[in-house]
DNA sequence: GTTGAAATGATCCCGGC
DNA sequence: GCCGGGATCATTTCAAC
């Protein structure tokens, strides 16, 4: 029996990312002397982690609102043809549209999801307008006004 | 004509939003140089960021399939009384619920959506019947499975 | 993989503007 | 508000285990 070649994940690491996922300015050090490990060490499990993708990146988490952003919308849009062509066409296009904060690609009876946010019910509407019924592969599309957004860390 | 409770943003700290955003644990001096401020300066404007609630936080973005979830999903719920205290009750319990990523309230026709993550398919359909179904504010249910996932940063 | 220790580099407070 | 300088603290490298 082969080892599996994506080795269970440390507890060690496993408890360096659950510190991350909560603080992800928490010095170095700080997180070295929470798991019990050396600064060094620390360091170097860490780097591995970002190297093989365990840690996809660090953000800040900006509030929407503050930049003038006070509406949030979920979009659900079917398009016409599901070739592959216009699904890649149509995931290319998506992270430039202005104001997209995430695109989900869904296997259900809607082919993707897009949550933006937008100054006001008028850019909302615009954005629809413009950029997804006037688009040759949307066939429909359905809006959902955000009232709340919760996001959690299941591993923390 | 008051001035705005909520001044507008200044360009300075737009731009250290959006190089936060990008890399979450940039150094303090590179940011400044970035923009062109004092070190010092730089940081109080960044502590006075997340004071007035801007920055929200800084989180590691980490990938859910190394840690053995690597089926996400986004189910619609509808719940069968849209009184606040069903909806504050349900709200409530989404957090502890394991493998949710999100959770977003929704004015549309349906009540939320949950962003889950699951280590296989079983564990999918367990999630649904266990914490779903079998929840009495639940009046209806419908499972997407994520293809794709991407997160966009509007501003930066 | 882990470590301590030493050099480099960053944070952060404060006095002055 | 913004800045400069200096004390404190963190990151990073490296030789040794």
């Amino acid at each position: 029996m082969p080892k599996n070649p994506q080795p269970e994940l440390a507890p060690v690491d496993r408890a360096i990312l659950r510190l991350l996922a909560a603080d992800g300015r928490m010095p170095n050090n700080a997180i070295a002397e929470a798991v019990g490990i050396a600064p060094s060490t620390c360091l170097s499990r860490i780097r591995a982690l970002r190297e093989r993708g365990v840690i996809r990146g660090f953000h800040a988490d900006v509030d929407p609102a503050a930049l003038g952003l006070g509406i949030q919308a979920m979009i659900a849009v079917r398009l016409h043809a599901h070739t592959r062509g216009a699904i890649e066409a149509f995931t290319a296009e998506v992270p430039s549209l202005p104001g997209v904060l995430a695109a989900y690609h869904l296997a259900g009876g809607d082919d993707y999801l897009l949550h933006i946010a937008v100054p006001d019910t008028d850019a909302l509407r615009d954005f629809v307008l413009e950029h997804l019924t006037a688009h040759p592969a949307v066939a429909h599309t359905e809006t959902s006004l955000i009232f709340a957004h919760l996001r959690t860390t299941p591993w923390s």
